[in-house]
DNA sequence: ACAAAATGAATGAATATTCATTTTTTTTAT
DNA sequence: ATAAAAAAAATGAATATTCATTCATTTTGT
């Protein structure tokens, strides 16, 4: 029994309401295993249907399309991720203080949540999102630069664009990150602190 | 009149095997711009074959199936970059030398072949390449990873992984690079100096 | 005239989406 | 409490389209 019938099993034991909420979240499960494995394009509804234990015209109940479904995927694996970054961010600690805490969390998202970080570096560097979509998931990392405009006010980080900020300190992470993932490097905790200190070196003034 | 359709004109002029190679080059072009703008199963070989002015079944006399086509642009587009890279690579000079070198003919490279940088960066974050091609692909960068070696016999970088050293000098070059392919960021002589210096400063000892 | 290269219409498999039907849940009436 | 009726949710076979690939024919180069 793999993880998608033992949802079934559970299904028939509550409302209607609870179990749609289900359904919904086996079919955008599915939905980041199957283009993690195979590509967008690659993956048809049929496949997806099977997988998420619904019938395909099931997930034309939830969704308008195949390119709609994709969206609402990315914003929803968006929205975890930079509500589990920012979830104890706190204007009231010191910059240097918050970037730390905001830069381990991220670390720690993108190390217990796997397949949702496969799935957005694909989404990031892929066309398959539309242009409006990717502008709208931009939006939820709103909290890190205003951390950087006040950490820039108050002389503590180099007076550079968030976007070199970002290059510096964000996408290293991101790269080893992967990598872990796909078991091609270990990291270890020192790693990982070794990391944030030479990511916080870069940037501070 | 186009980019494509200004080769239909000189192909008129040669031998068939100028033309072949013409050819090939131009359905190789066609991959990558298509696959850049729509991904790979969202390019029909009908568009591709379009784009590149010659008929789907050429296509076919030049590479096995749509897959293999992938699968050789990739390596080619990798083979173009690393060339690009290493181009003047020589074990005479000093590591520290021959690492900016290699580092600024890199940043060279992403910012003067947009779509082979884009291409590339799809197909590394995609599970459209096929595995062993990916890692056929991996080889190429062998002279970066024995420099690297070099330099931490030599005490001059630090004895770290080579995962670690590509995540601290190339993914923030990366990043940019693309960032600024897709003019959210404009990239000046100076910011490539600077972030150089910062690549340099966070692995040498 | 011959050979090599290229063509593009035809083929058959795959796939997104729809919708008539079935199943499940909720409501109503007794 | 129970059963019938209504509503909501889910189904999956059918449809129409798209697409990779082939191959008999044509074009081009020598």
């Amino acid at each position: 029994m793999n993880e998608y019938s033992f949802f079934l099993l559970l299904l028939r034991s509550m409302g209607l309401s609870e179990k749609s909420k289900l359904k919904k979240e086996a079919i955008v499960k599915a939905t980041i295993d199957l283009v993690n494995c195979n590509g967008f394009h690659g993956t048809p509804i049929s496949k997806l249907a099977k997988l998420a234990g619904v019938s395909p015209g099931t997930i034309y109940l939830y969704f308008d399309n195949k390119q709609d479904l994709l969206n609402k995927v990315y914003l929803e694996a968006k929205r975890k991720f930079t509500s589990y970054a920012f979830a104890n961010y706190n204007t009231k600690n010191s910059v240097e203080e918050e970037f730390k805490n905001v830069w381990f969390r991220i670390a720690e998202f993108k190390l217990n949540e796997i397949p949702e970080t496969i799935f957005l570096a694909q989404c990031d560097n892929t066309p398959i999102i539309d242009e409006e979509v990717r502008q709208e998931g931009i939006i939820h990392l709103s909290p890190l630069l205003d951390l950087w405009s006040r950490g820039k006010e108050q002389n503590i980080i180099k007076p550079i664009s968030d976007y070199l900020l970002y290059a510096y300190t964000i996408t290293p992470l991101s790269f080893l990150m992967v990598m872990h993932a796909r078991n091609a490097h270990l990291l270890t905790k020192e790693l990982l602190e070794n990391t944030y200190e030479s990511a916080w070196d870069s940037i501070k003034k």
